[in-house]
DNA sequence: ATAGGGTTAG
């Protein structure tokens, strides 16, 4: 084999790699690489960039970095896809400093970073909410004389519109004119994606008929936005006379259109209509589909529609939130009569499903044959295992598991904190979760909006004098209010028998433009029907009624001056 | 490798 030369010898040892790293072996790949250095077998790029793939998926992104210095001391010059898979993970996991030096190295390394590269960096400032270094990264291109491409486009503006920073994504556009690059037909794609993105739904409706009247060229992308968009919200109404109109205007719909449609249905519970909608599509006729979804169903199908694993798991995870987990099996074989793959998507939902359940055996059954199917349980799958010991008050189990994840070489990431956080404040040990916060904290893990909510949520239940000196380690280390504190916190006005002052605060924040969702209507409607009734049982004290005064008045004025996270 | 599907707070 060796003998034969390089080629036929790479190829084997690369497909022995990726085996392994799939099988979840990724120390056996990495020694396959020593086994080749051994035998003068030089191990090509893709080898280097399997075991790096297989690091940054585990979320060793130190390790990848170490194999890339390996690699360049050893002559092989790292490739695009090496330097974007770990960019990607490093922004991923919120490591911008780690990223720009790797981004900085990569002329030094390989071949100059190209328009993905660049992408790459820009979209992880973006996803961090500095704006600023993603325009520098933008200008750096344009010096540097590489062209941006949609995509470019699509991250800067998106990112403009989602931090509130229109005139920022007006400017770009002129930079953009004076340039003299010719903007292309996906602009006026990406400005309306960018209002979507931006939550700005009828903006990006009007701005859609605006562009047709005036003639300018749209893809199925535009349409394809407003109706994923439409579908998240749960307004499937208004995505399918979006969709009539793409039709109107002679634009063909993709198949990103029809997932985004079967989506808004499952999402709004109309699980059985998506799902035969599913079954029409695939040729199998049945009688009782509503209207639009049969127009669709035609439509579709003429263009050769075939559902995939987004479908499939999106259907599935909605029979899993409602408890329906024999629809979700029977879908999950369905998929695989399809020639389909069940995927780790598809199986953390069906444990979610069983833990949702406190059918623990079933979820553990599931994550045993996960192994025979060829999945690694991932983070989420320990995760959601440990949160389901923890809603089932077994602690020791929810152990069993954090130490399982531990020995698969999983770091705990700040979800696992949060769901323990909230496993010990449910059984009211509320100062085994701060201590748990100080644990996070000095291992370097970020606390976040939920870390926020659901200590303050502990504090609000736990006696005075301890719920403040909580509140102010909280309010140092991690004061993230979004709309779920303000719900928080009218649900303990409401719990501690003092419903006028929730119905007090629900006034004064509706003078602000804070968007209240359904929860917060369900709060203020309990509050009023609480107060109606009269009921005089009040379980707050003076003091405590204070302190919830307290914590709204600082949520009220942080929302009031900021943008609330997520 | 640039979306869309999975875990946590009310």
């Amino acid at each position: 084999m060796i003998r034969k030369g390089p080629r036929p010898c790479n190829y084997t040892f690369n497909v022995m790699i990726l085996g392994f790293c799939r099988k979840g072996l990724l120390r056996v790949g990495e020694s396959l690489l020593h086994v080749m250095w051994k035998f003068q077998c030089d191990p090509d790029v893709i080898a280097y960039n399997i075991v790096i793939n297989a690091n940054c998926v585990r979320g060793q992104t130190l390790d990848a970095l170490h194999w890339v210095h390996l690699m360049t001391s050893r002559a092989c010059k790292p490739s695009i896809v090496t330097f974007s898979t770990i960019l990607n993970a490093l922004c991923k996991e919120g490591n911008l400093v780690e990223a720009r030096k790797l981004f900085d190295g990569i002329p030094d390394m390989g071949d100059p970073p190209s328009t993905i590269i660049y992408n790459t960096m820009m979209d992880g400032y973006v996803k961090a909410r500095d704006m600023g270094q993603a325009n520098m990264i933008y200008e750096e291109m344009m010096n540097k004389g590489i062209s941006p491409d949609g995509i470019t486009f699509n991250i800067l503006i998106a990112g403009y519109y989602k931090y509130g920073r229109e005139e920022d994504a007006d400017r770009l556009l002129r930079d953009l004119s004076v340039s003299g690059l010719v903007p292309d037909s996906s602009l006026y794609d990406i400005l309306v994606s960018g209002l979507c993105w931006a939550g700005r739904l009828d903006d990006a409706m009007e701005f859609l008929e605006d562009i047709l009247e005036k003639g300018l060229p749209l893809s199925a992308v535009a349409f394809n936005s407003v109706i994923a968009t439409c579908s998240r919200v749960g307004l499937e109404h208004k995505a399918y006379k979006a969709y009539k109109f793409m039709i109107a205007f002679g634009i063909t719909p993709s198949s990103s259109t029809c997932s985004s449609l079967l989506m808004g249905l499952s999402k709004k519970g109309n699980l059985q209509e998506a799902r035969e909608l599913l079954s029409f599509i695939n040729g199998l006729s049945k009688a009782g589909l509503v209207e639009e979804a049969y127009d669709i169903f035609l439509d579709m199908s003429r263009k050769g529609f075939v559902p995939n694993n987004f479908v499939y798991n999106s259907l599935i995870g909605g029979f899993c939130n409602c408890g329906k987990l024999s629809d979700a099996l029977k879908l999950e074989s369905e998929m695989r009569k399809k020639g389909l793959l069940p995927d780790i998507y598809t199986t953390n939902m069906i444990i979610n499903g069983f833990c949702k359940q406190g059918r623990m055996k079933s979820a553990v059954d599931t994550f045993m044959d996960m192994y025979r199917s060829g999945l690694t349980p991932d983070i989420v799958t320990y995760n959601t295992l440990i949160g389901g010991y923890c809603k089932a008050f077994d602690l020791a189990g929810a152990d069993e598991f954090l130490c399982k994840m531990h020995a698969s070489g999983w770091e705990p990431d700040i979800t696992t904190y949060n769901i323990r956080m909230q496993g010990f404040c449910s059984v009211r040990k509320i100062n085994r979760a701060v201590m748990m916060l100080d644990e996070l904290v000095s291992g370097g893990v970020v606390p976040d909006t939920v870390t926020y909510n659901t200590l303050m949520n502990g504090a609000c239940v736990d006696i005075l004098d301890r719920a403040m000196i909580l509140m102010a380690k909280l309010l140092k280390l991690a004061f993230l209010p979004n709309i779920v504190t303000t719900n928080v916190l009218l649900s303990q006005f409401c719990k501690q028998g003092m419903p006028e002052k929730a119905l007090m605060w629900g006034q004064k924040f509706s003078d602000i433009p804070i968007w209240f969702d359904d929860i917060t209507y369900k709060l203020l409607e309990r509050a009023y029907h609480n107060m109606q009734e009269g009921s005089k049982i009040s379980s707050g004290t003076p003091e405590k009624s204070l302190f919830l005064d307290f914590l709204m008045y600082i949520t009220y004025d942080y929302l009031c001056r900021n943008k609330p996270h997520k």
